[in-house]
DNA sequence: GTAAAGGTTCACGTTGACGTGAAGGTCAAG
DNA sequence: CTTGACCTTCACGTCAACGTGAACCTTTAC
């Protein structure tokens, strides 16, 4: 598969998947050509990609995450058990993240609830 | 209470501090000289910035939220009905993104435990 | 064999929330 | 009245995750 099929594949811009391999996450086949050539398994690694860049991990973290997800949960990949404080850190601050979040949440909820009220009157 | 005061009760810098300002989000008065003049108000609004920002909302989200933020909630700041849509957008988007944030967090629990398992053998 | 479609590698542009000097004004203390 | 601490306004630098051309190469179809 090629970059733009695999592109329509994840709804991620061909540019995006460069930059994926440029930063070591994402690293396809090469035709004799020089054309990117991806499999099957690409498209479940750019999911995985979007689902941690978009919880904030930048691309470092993801990419030492990334070899670590393996479907089962049952092993982990070598190496992986010396990032595991490093992964907790991580997960640390997303509870401090969530918790921001819900704050706000509800401050909002505050706010439309009052403006509601008020514009039922 | 001049600017590098709030800084320093606030833990936030000066260079933050003007920022605010600049995009709207903190008005403070001035002294004869063209100092900064900050109040003990200006302290809690600072901290309501961070909050917002720290959710991830702009700055230009975060100057139209806060003259509706009232301490008891029970009254709205005129002008913040209209923006009662805006808000339920913002609130989908916190939650659509602490679902994310949700979806990370176990999964580095099960890379976590697997990892532990693994240590432990 | 040639044209169109799509690929490649640079390399600079964008956005947001600030950091970091530079050049100079203000203020309290001595 | 001068020094030093603090302030002011520019104005350019930063960082991450890409967007956007430019110049050129590959592949497929006819």
């Amino acid at each position: 598969m090629r970059i733009s099929a695999l592109a329509r594949r994840t709804g991620v811009s061909p540019r995006a998947l460069r930059y994926y391999e440029e930063k070591g996450l994402l690293v396809p086949g090469r035709t004799a050509g020089g054309y990117r050539d991806y499999t099957d398994e690409h498209v479940e690694t750019v999911r995985r990609i979007r689902i941690l860049l978009a919880a904030g991990l930048n691309s470092d973290m993801v990419r030492e995450i990334l070899p670590c997800m393996v479907d089962d949960g049952q092993f982990l990949a070598p190496g992986c058990e010396d990032l595991i404080a490093t992964f907790e850190r991580e997960q640390r601050r997303i509870d401090t993240q969530i918790a921001e979040l819900h704050d706000v949440r509800s401050a909002l909820t505050g706010i439309i609830s009052a403006g509601k009220a008020f514009a039922g009157r």
